[in-house]
DNA sequence: TTCGTCATGTAATGGGTTACATGATTAC
DNA sequence: GTAATCATGTAACCCATTACATGACGAA
């Protein structure tokens, strides 16, 4: 019984926890928040909230019952989170992993910040930075070393450097923005 | 005997055409001009080769023999383009596939327009612009609808919005030069 | 009544990684 | 001599997709 958790598991338990849902709504809302890339199929996430069950992270229950009777649509399988669904949200929200499982997971725990202290968005924004700024210097040196005679590969290095300036901006706004927060919050409980 | 290909297969074969290389030496300029992210790994390269090999694309040669007498390294395996592999290369870099396919190889084949002419060059750039415009358009209008009340996931849509934008001004500003360069040389042949 | 969308799933396949195994060559 | 890098591979696994199968509900 490995790990078997990846993005997918997170941004299921990031979605169930605003609200519980069943697998199609769940579906719908993960496209919507994760854009046309990154989409998820069936195949992937019905399997998916299976072990999610056995893991006893979320419960399923049939809405045959109760709902049928009052107007209800069919028979659907809503989700909800456990308690202990709860407490291994927060635990994937918060805790630092290797670079490659912080990189793919990024945008879904972005998504979730509302849920998290200003601590852990500082520290996955912090990381996330890092990371795309060394990526941009490997971009760079490479450049200019291997003086790349082909125009139109170069023109998509060229392209590929500018995309990630633009990342690692955006980063140091929000960056910005939650440390000015952080030391609000601070100044606001040092004066009270 | 399914089609097998992929982006990876597409690119080694275009690294090929430039000179025959052994299989480290592929993977390293592989990496170098992906970049980082779209990494791939030996365990997919020399399969892939493997493969190549068996259609016929490209040949293996052992510099056992010839080069290490004249100071030559190790043994290491050179792979070059068949003529069929020749031909395959244009064919794959030329055809219009599906959407899919186009949107994931689409870096691959911008790196190798150099072997191309300006036609192709157009279709695909403006295959692309369509697609990025259209994924703009979608996150618009979900923007828009689904008053998303969380201050973070909006943001993180309005950055993806972002990035879509560059891309699709990079690719006019792409597109612009290339129609310019098309009818200099279709006035330049009127006037011959 | 038919068509689109809601809704849930399974089986086969695919494309890729990680970890492992092996060994030669080069630089210190 | 020993560490890093060059160089080639294999086996196990993982995540996800595609295509398929099924069926109810609402609107035209």
């Amino acid at each position: 019984m490995r790990s078997r958790s990846s993005v997918l598991e997170l941004a299921i338990l990031g979605l169930l926890h605003a609200s519980p849902m069943h697998g199609y709504e769940l579906r719908k809302r993960l496209n919507a928040l994760l854009g046309p890339l990154r989409a998820f199929s069936y195949g992937t996430l019905y399997p998916c909230l299976r072990t999610l069950s056995a893991k006893g992270l979320i419960t399923s229950s049939s809405t045959d019952d109760d709902a049928r009777t009052l107007g209800g649509k069919r028979a659907r399988i809503v989700y909800r989170l456990t308690k202990a669904g709860n407490i291994a949200l927060e635990a994937m929200l918060g805790e630092a992993g290797p670079a490659s499982w912080e990189d793919e997971s990024f945008d879904v725990r972005f998504a979730f910040f509302a849920q998290t202290d200003v601590e852990t968005r500082l520290r996955v924004l912090e990381g996330r930075r890092l990371r795309m700024a060394e990526r941009l210097d490997a971009l760079r040196s490479n450049l200019t070393t291997s003086r790349t005679e082909d125009q139109y590969a170069a023109e998509l290095q060229r392209h590929g450097m500018d995309q990630l300036q633009r990342e690692v901006d955006w980063l140091d706004g929000l960056i910005e923005s939650e440390r000015t927060a952080r030391t609000k919050r601070t100044r606001r409980a040092a004066t009270t």
